[in-house]
DNA sequence: CGACATATTGACTGCCATCAAGTAGAGTGG
DNA sequence: CCACTCTACTTGATGGCAGTCAATATGTCG
């Protein structure tokens, strides 16, 4: 399901990206230095609910989903775990979430403990977890305004904006330019409390109104951000 | 608007509950201690989106909403905060939400700078400060699956469970006893992302299944919290 | 090419929102 | 104590957005 390989070629690629988007360096660090990395395939289980929370994970290439599953199968995605993305790290003793890979990925591991003690080590320290938490917090929470308040549209809008502003952190390419988009529709769906019918359709609006560009279906170039950026509500 | 008051009757009473909602006892001290007690009347603006983060807050009794408004007006409430429960603690500068009390309420305020001396303190302060955000943030995430995934019937079992449980930490009273809903309709249906007839309707629907008893609008008893948790989800 | 997963499109349904009365409580003044 | 008023809540009728069911299209990989 998933090997262990040696990614120094990842590592030094990434370290020399000034990516903006770790508010912690020194967390960033620690996943370098002492952590495992591991690759998973394709919708391979990174970890499980209720699972144990023995490792904390930070993404290195490829994208994971970190979603819940209700009694009946329906799905809620909280959130996109994209490079640099830290996940993982619980107040408990087991993960609240199940994480699995989108696309074949890389991901580092580092031990539980070795968090505790990076956030013990120093105040600078114990305030970057602090930070992560909060952005995530801050995540979370313009999640629910999404899904409280806003319409279809709305939600795809935020989404593909989003995701533009992401990719963009990566690779430093011009505002019109195509990006990749990494997660299935069902993923989409998932994530913004749609069904997939519904996010293919607003899609299609979209493209008929002219704001983006279909190139295939995992392709999408932003035609009007504007546009787009008024129906973000 | 509000004013300044002496709340020391106030604070000898709820230093002697032992509320176990708060995880952080360091921090209540704080705000116990160097705390400015502020009383507001309902519907008063404790602070709000985009003004300076100046203060944080802890609320000592009655209760707030901490929410959200789109340009259209549609608004989200985010979380409500009741006695010991602390919020308004920001990473940037300025505060991210508008924060409105709900009933009569007596707030303690303590500069944005005595909570970062507070961190700073011991490794002890950092990590309750970094398990309130957590805390948070696991709130955050069980309201984006209710807002995602759950039915209306759904969202209302969930919140008043919540509500229940919030409320037996204060008032230690039987299962079956009937308990206080502090907030109006309208506020509880911008938190559960529905307006106030689908609560309304909601509420008469669990009446007529025998899982709620309704002596009065904001007087609810649980009859049938097991179908109460069926309907959880 | 053929098989399978993924995505799109269409027809129809249903849950919840909207619009519109009607009812119940809380507070006020006579 | 009782009208009066205002706000909050409930109930009813109707509509629309998104969900469901179903068929077709587009990739993707052996």
């Amino acid at each position: 399901m998933s090997k262990m390989i040696d990614t120094d070629g990842f590592r030094k690629s990434f370290a020399a990206a000034p990516s903006e988007r770790p508010p912690c360096s020194g967390l960033a660090e620690l996943f370098e230095q002492s952590g495992a990395a591991m690759q998973f395939t394709r919708n391979a289980e990174i970890y499980c609910e209720d699972e144990p929370a023995d490792y904390a994970c930070r993404v290195v290439s490829g994208a994971v989903r970190i979603c819940k599953l209700m009694s009946d199968g329906r799905r809620q995605i909280e959130a996109f775990g994209l490079p640099g993305d830290i996940f993982g790290i619980e107040l408990g003793d087991s993960h609240r979430f199940t994480a699995e890979a989108i696309a074949d990925s890389v991901v580092r591991l580092v031990r539980r403990s070795a968090v505790i003690g990076f956030a013990t080590r120093d105040a600078e320290a114990a305030r970057s977890l602090w930070a992560l938490a909060t952005r995530d917090l801050e995540r979370a929470q313009e999640h629910v305004l999404l899904l409280g308040r806003k319409t279809a549209q709305e939600r795809v809008a935020t989404f593909l904006l989003g995701l533009a502003r992401t990719s963009a952190c990566g690779i430093v390419g011009r505002a019109d330019q195509a990006m990749e988009i990494p997660m299935s529709r069902q993923d989409i769906a998932d994530y913004l409390g749609l069904t997939i019918e519904t996010v293919s359709r607003t899609l299609t609006q979209f493209e008929a109104m002219g704001l983006i560009a279909l190139r295939t279906a995992r392709n999408v170039a932003l035609c009007d951000r504007a546009a787009l950026r008024e129906l973000n509500g």
